[in-house]
DNA sequence: ATGCATGAGTC
DNA sequence: ACTCATGCATA
């Protein structure tokens, strides 16, 4: 990479900065999918609120984070200190194409493909073959829930806790619970 | 908030 | 066929 002043933001400042936004997203009165939105009629990249949803979980990439993180710094900037700019609304064109209805796999079947996962997280085509077959599944189900499952490992806030091999080495808890003094007793 | 899905880019 | 960024649809 030729450029050498590339600002890369460790985990906490992603940490911090997420956390920060959601804060004053939600003081100034805007949803997740206003972000999104406004995030393109401002700087052309429409998002989802899904993707809002999913950078203030840290549930992305590490790579995929500090990407998105100017552009909503900069939204943040504006909202924050907007004098009264009037939202002006674009909208982009559908498109038409089919979409496969979301398959609902049972609990029990998860459970299946997690335990498998754990043995296995890549599979072969044939693996995936007969594991589909096993638990009556298509195997195009089987192979997109294997890609999606390593990619949740893949994220900052995995599910299991401390994921193996990636750039968690600050061993510090994930589970950051605001401590603010104000601890109501559960009786 | 999250599960399954798509599509572009890679290997 | 996989990874990666992303989102529709749904829990």
């Amino acid at each position: 990479d030729p450029h050498s002043d590339e600002d890369t933001p460790t985990s906490d400042d992603l940490e911090q900065f997420a956390k920060q936004f959601k804060q004053r997203r939600i003081k100034l009165g805007f949803t997740q999918a206003d972000v999104g939105l406004a995030l393109g009629t401002l700087y052309g990249n429409v998002f989802s609120q899904t993707t809002i949803c999913r950078f203030e979980a840290l549930q992305l990439s590490f790579k995929n984070m500090c990407k998105l993180k100017p552009l909503l710094n900069k939204w943040l900037e504006e909202a924050d200190s907007s004098s009264g700019s009037p939202t002006s609304i674009d909208k982009i064109a559908a498109q038409g194409r089919k979409r496969k209805k979301r398959t609902s796999i049972e609990v029990s079947v998860k459970g299946a493909l997690e335990s498998h996962f754990l043995k296995c997280p890549k599979p072969s085509a044939q693996e995936i073959t007969s594991l589909a077959d096993s638990l009556q599944l298509e195997k195009e189900v089987v192979r997109v829930w294997f890609c999606n499952r390593r990619q949740k490992e893949k994220r900052m806030t995995p599910p299991g806790g401390t994921l193996p091999g990636a750039e968690d080495v600050y061993g510090a808890s994930r589970d950051t619970p605001p401590h603010h003094g104000v601890q109501t007793p559960v009786q």
